[in-house]
DNA sequence: ATTATCTATAGATCTATAGATAATGC
DNA sequence: ATTATCTATAGATCTATAGATAATGC
């Protein structure tokens, strides 16, 4: 039943099963659903194609388990990033910000993979917003009253938490997103991971700055408007 | 040559290879290369399958044709909302976005496509990031030398114009990418256009707001570090 | 006796083309 | 005489399974 692991491309204590899971999760995360095809996840395992089939029987049912065992690390991933506790709210707002954007650059295919997964395939949406909700529920509820007390204090603008929450998601997951197309282009020549930390450092200037108290109005500059009340 | 226009699908005064031009970008904007039969085009067109190979002869090449008018049209219109003359910086900066966002309303599905298009063929990528190159050297041409100007007043904060227009495309385009997840999880009930025009009017506050000047330091408060120098 | 692995192949798509026929322009 | 359109099919993948053989656990 142990493998003797005499197939180079198998990890030391790792059985067929996942050499498998993990080209498959290579590949799709690579080429998409339909652009991965079996034999080449089959290839990349350096196992028959047969045993792909005989593990997972369907390439249907090998996608939705890759699918399961990627959300699920995202999740606990951003559950842990908003966790730290008992510091200042715009420490851990930047700090959580800063580990999901970290997390991103190990898992760089991630948002585009996510993306196309819940556009090309609506009828299993369902299940995936709920799980989904229930994460961004406890992300919200963990950084809520902080927020609050801050904003009551003064020292942070007025807004709501989603809001802000998805405009910092938008900046890192849109860095990752663009790379293909704007990192060659705004930045030739520096390597891709200078690259996605500079656009880092932007982000979390755009969410401080987003969250900065209206100026007090002096005079009838348009700055001075409070656009954040109704 | 004309045709009699006995076929349904197709629009008064429009022929059988325009019929297929359109269903082809409908078929590859919502469904990808891969994700795309060119019997599926075939058939939303309302011609057999031999005549699409009779006019584009492969399906790389009406691939092509369709990225091809897709990307000038994009060009035209980003070239076009920010071209408004005469008007004050800030003006003319929400004002083409605004014009970007409502794009992008018309054309949901276009950020996906030409996200997927750049990471799925970078051995075409080369060709295209000249011309999207081009296209945003227009556009920082045009609003660089207002930027200063204000800058140099002291009634806006002063950065790069690219990291600004960057962080204004991240959110623009993040609100269609995000649609199909975060638009059922954070407004279910509500219709997609309200949806998106409540996220436009934020993304102009975070630009705005990033512009705006940092408070003059007259505490050791942290909002009161210039992070925006060196 | 069960689990893991392989070879070989059936069956389903999908792209592309050959070759016939109809419509149009000179 | 050229252009547009169709029917029919070849050829290339790709998914999935059948059936044989080897390895493992009782």
């Amino acid at each position: 039943m142990f493998n003797k692991n005499v197939n180079p491309t198998m990890k030391e204590n790792e059985n067929r099963e996942q050499a498998i899971l993990r080209a498959a999760e290579r590949e799709f995360l690579a080429r998409g659903y339909d652009g991965t095809k079996t034999t080449a996840i089959a290839e990349a395992a350096g196992v028959t194609h047969a045993l792909l089939h005989y593990y997972f029987r369907t390439k249907e049912k090998l996608y939705e388990r890759v699918f399961d065992d990627i959300v699920s690390r995202l999740e606990t991933s951003l559950v842990e990033a908003f966790s730290a506790n008992g510091l200042p709210f715009m420490t851990r707002l930047e700090e959580g910000l800063r580990r999901h954007f970290l997390y991103l650059l190990d898992h760089p295919d991630l948002p585009r993979f996510l993306i196309n997964e819940f556009t090309a395939h609506p009828e299993r949406a369902a299940a995936l917003r709920l799980r989904f909700g229930v994460m961004l529920g406890r992300v919200l509820a963990s950084l809520q009253a902080d927020m609050e007390a801050q904003a009551a204090e003064g020292t942070i603008a007025r807004m709501n938490l989603t809001d802000l929450l998805y405009d910092a998601v938008a900046l890192n997951a849109f860095s990752f997103l663009s790379y293909p197309l704007a990192g060659m282009l705004l930045a030739p020549g520096t390597d891709a991971r200078a690259y996605h930390l500079a656009r880092l450092e932007e982000n979390l200037t755009v969410i401080r700055k987003r969250l900065q108290p209206d100026p007090p109005c002096e005079n009838a500059s348009s700055s001075c408007s409070p656009d954040w009340l109704p």
